[in-house]
DNA sequence: CTGTTAGCGCGTTCAA
DNA sequence: TTGAACGCGCTAACAG
């Protein structure tokens, strides 16, 4: 009889070893059975997989990771955890990893390269075995310089290199059929609101809305373009700057679904109707898009299959593979604040 | 010289050994300067800083872990990565988090009890120092035999037991003030969309808001209250069967902003205008309620501060401490969606 | 103040 | 097939 009694539930802890002793084998053994890197006995596996289930045992994943130089994460640099936009992505990066054991280490960089330098230092402290990079400000000198201690897949710009993976969506494309769809509804006043000029997929919206007003004939008027920032109050302003410069348009292209919902309270604001007065179109079909009132036409990005592509690019990479990915094209989902121009 | 050139960066893993080497010192006196745990020479202390500067030393946090018996990570048990709602707690915990060197591992559960165990066993094979778990289908004695292998906050209800904080956001009140603003605006025929009757919050709106109807002296009318899951799509939904059903109501509350997102559509594709023919007010407050047209009237919860707090108490119970939070009331927000009954 | 010695919990040689 | 021994990178206990 012991002299004390054994504390209820102490820790908790149970480790390899302790499965090994109560299973009567050596801590190889069970390593062997949990890796299934070599043959057991039968009988041995038994009593191992009964102490498991006995002692309700759960592999120290960091422990494992240590020993095998892999830590089983891989670290995701976003802009903002709470972003309706990225938000997609990150559910299709965590849909695709679910059932393979590497969990996502989410960190988000603000649009502020401080912060993604940080983050990247930090993940890269963690060992994380590979990075998605969902756009943000790190330069491609950066991003290669990040690509030679661990394999990267970067959204949002195209780059090649060792250990590297590139992916994004035709932006210039889809700009260019919003744009179109204006046109083709007898708009001709066509307003843009631009994304920052600093931002690829920005540029690549605008140059996109310019090649359409180029193809129709329609002479471009830098006064109809209005620079916003991708979130939500800047569209607002930009509508009022518009306004206050006495612009005249009936319809507006908002570069994307965020300043868009901006542009719509701003014309609210004025009694401007849409789409009877101005017809919106934006750019993303984010979830709450349908939700608008009225419901925003847009161009559907396939966001959540742009993570869930990331994932499984990567993956591939860390395997040391390559892997080529064709994400569907940008589309054109016309839904009510979009109208046919009166005469 | 060397025999072989050495390659241009190998594998660039630097370890505390290394520094070590370099600086002339033993390993124990650079974890020392790592972890500031004892006094060390100048001399020492600048050679080592100078050799982590040269090599670009990283320490691995896991191999530290390994070591400290603490993995500096904790888990977050989340219901979906991209909800708008919990993304606010989720952007509270991630800020508090930046500089203590913990990393929040996010899990989504889906409103999954299945999923959500799921997960939670993760978390718990990576050892995670604490856990964070907002809301969900756990049952508080699923919540307490976890808490005996590590301390949890819970957000969304109430319990306590060893290891264990809890916080929530006044419910009843919230519902109570959103109801009796409607009434205090001359409304007596308010619907209500209330949430999922399995699901806590829901149930307290609920109850606030037969409370604020009693103490108006307005009689109670089940027939103006129909469930709705606290998404979008249901919300519509909610609308069409109140008004298949024949009920006049001069008011809506939904239960939370997403269902006051799905009602507007609803209302509007009736050609019902809010606020001149049915005013509507929300619950939660989310970003994108100031961007509603019109802009939605709601209950401003405190979301952002009480993922802080969450953090903030975690980390205090991983301590071996406990702390005491207030959260902000819930607060009424009168924007545009709601005004005073036309006689 | 500092170096040496032991682990943390695993996977993986190497012999047997 | 199996066990013993070693190492992953780091911290902590123990001497000195």
């Amino acid at each position: 009889m012991a002299r004390h009694s054994e504390p209820a539930a102490p820790q908790e802890i149970v480790t390899l070893a302790m499965v090994a002793e109560t299973a009567g084998v050596s801590p190889s053994t069970v390593s062997r059975i949990l890796t299934g890197h070599a043959r057991v006995s039968d009988d041995k596996r038994r009593a191992v997989e009964e102490a498991i289930a006995r002692l309700n045992y759960q592999p120290n994943v960091l422990a494992r990771g240590l020993a095998q130089g892999r830590t089983l994460s891989i670290g995701v640099l976003t802009q903002d955890i709470n972003s309706p936009f990225y938000g997609e992505a990150l559910r299709g990066i965590e849909d695709e990893l679910v059932g393979t054991g590497i969990v996502p280490l989410f960190v988000s960089g603000h649009w502020n390269l401080q912060d993604e330098i940080e983050r990247m230092q930090h993940l890269l402290s963690r060992r994380v075995d590979g990075v998605i990079v969902l756009t943000g400000r790190l330069t491609d000198e950066q991003i290669r310089e990040y690509a030679r201690r661990v394999p990267i897949v970067v959204a949002g710009r195209t780059m090649k290199g060792h250990n590297i993976a590139s992916m994004r969506v035709d932006d210039f494309k889809g700009a260019h059929r919003a744009t179109q769809h204006l046109i083709e509804l007898g708009h001709r006043r066509i307003a843009h609101i631009a994304g920052p000029q600093d931002h690829a997929d920005s540029v690549e919206r605008l140059k996109g809305y310019r090649k359409a007003l180029e193809e129709a004939g329609i002479p471009f008027d830098p006064k109809l373009v209005v620079y916003a920032d991708f979130h939500e109050p800047s569209g607002v302003l930009a509508i009022n700057q518009l306004l206050e410069a006495r612009q005249s348009f009936s319809a507006v292209f908002a570069s994307n679904d965020q300043t868009a919902y901006g542009a719509r309270l701003a014309l609210y604001q004025r009694n401007i109707r849409v789409p009877e007065d101005v017809s919106l179109i934006g750019f993303d079909d984010l979830p709450g898009s349908r939700y608008v009132i009225p419901p925003l036409s847009t161009i559907h990005q396939p966001v959540y299959e742009l993570g869930q592509a990331a994932a499984r690019v990567l993956l591939k990479l860390i395997e040391g593979g390559k892997s080529r990915v064709s994400l569907p094209e940008p589309q054109l989902v016309a839904r009510e604040s979009t109208r046919r121009l009166r005469p």
